[in-house]
DNA sequence: CGTTGTATTGATGTACTTCAACGCCCGTGG
DNA sequence: CCACGGGCGTTGAAGTACATCAATACAACG
């Protein structure tokens, strides 16, 4: 199966050797997560929904078939692999080389850039359904340097974080301080119109659960 | 213009705020590091030569009309960015959450088993024309350290690096101490069965310059 | 009412960075 | 032939950004 995100969060994440856990990436309402890995491979990474969600599910085998039979299809599927692949070459970059607090600043640009494309962000605020212990997991840093690190982001008024909303204050200064290049996934680009996308059918998952075991539900 | 590899090792990188180089992958022969990115958007990463190499130069606009017309042709293209992403992912948790010693040793395994799916290793040993800067660069970690890394994997008695050549004498345990999973890449799975790569005219670069520039010498 | 999950703070430990220096190899030019 | 310099690997010592351990506070909840 396949699923389409249409509300919440889900993360795409692996567990570490040491009972960690580290996240990749972050699935908005739009997003394929399933779609990371080649329908006929096992999924190498852990699907897991971070809030409530709806997701609408397809059949991969079926998908699949359509981006054989419709090159344009089998384009769109690729393209969205690119972006994947950009996008975690950037969450390389960032917890390769950046500070605590750039990294955190990195990841809220980025989520403000990705929700905005969809209409899911207006002026510099959005909802953010994550605790810091999901914060702390995707940036790779302890959950208690990951709070000091959001107090530092506080204390410069750089955003406020709180009730699963974030707002960003100073979106020149937040950029700056996670070196953000706000372009990189050019987003605004053609290849991107597709029209809308038409409803589907969905179900619900409840939150914090794997996404294949909330979808049986 | 898409690029082969023929011979050598290239890397995609970045270049970071303060003058340093995050490496994000190395393509070895047989990968098409200009395939990272969609034909229709500006490349985002930089892509340089480690060594000397020969490269084989298409036209991208007609690789992806090629695609357009042959969906195939298109699924292969849409497979290597699940595997770009793929291993992006791998370094995410590399960098994200393993010691020095550890990422070190992953990448050497990583390269191992990509190496010898192309018939490039034998018995654990291939040629990796690669200093102990770019490896540092790789992993995220200062030279200096990443040089203790590395003698302490010599001083298990894990392998050697010398030369441009790495050997490694146990594998079972340079697998235990990257905490590495052999299967990751799926790359003995039959989706990867195209047949043989046809001769293709090639030109040359000269190590260490970017590719762009050392193509047009 | 205790229990559980989450945010926060302080104190201590450590893995890594940075700075500085040295040695080795090899190419270049006197 | 030797002198010089640059690239690369290696070592020691000092500094720092982070992790870890431990404790508290507070809200939600059965």
């Amino acid at each position: 199966m396949a699923y389409l995100v249409l509300e919440g969060f889900v993360s795409t994440s692996r567990e570490v050797e040491d009972g960690k856990r580290q996240i990749m990436f972050f699935s908005i309402p739009g997003d394929m997560p399933t779609l990371m890995s080649h329908p006929d491979l096992p999924l190498d990474t852990d699907i897991q929904a971070m809030s409530a969600c709806r997701l609408a599910a397809f059949d991969s085998r079926e998908l699949y078939g359509l981006s054989l039979h419709f090159p344009r299809i089998g384009h769109i599927f690729w393209a969205s692999a690119l972006v994947f692949a950009s996008i975690h070459r950037e969450w390389i970059v960032n917890v390769g080389h950046r500070s605590a607090v750039s990294r955190l600043a990195h990841l809220f640009c980025e989520m403000a850039v990705r929700l905005e494309a969809y209409g899911l962000a207006r002026e510099g605020s959005y909802e953010m359904p994550l605790n810091q212990v999901d914060l702390s997991d995707a940036i790779g840093l302890s959950r208690i340097h990951m709070n000091r690190s959001l107090q530092e982001l506080r204390r410069q008024n750089l955003l406020t974080f709180e009730n699963g909303r974030l707002t960003i204050h100073d979106w020149d200064r937040l950029v700056d301080v996670g070196h953000f290049r706000p372009d990189y996934l050019s987003l605004s680009l053609p290849i991107w119109r597709t029209g809308t996308i038409p409803a589907v059918p969905a179900r619900t998952a409840t939150g914090k659960t794997p996404v294949r075991r909330a979808i049986q539900i």
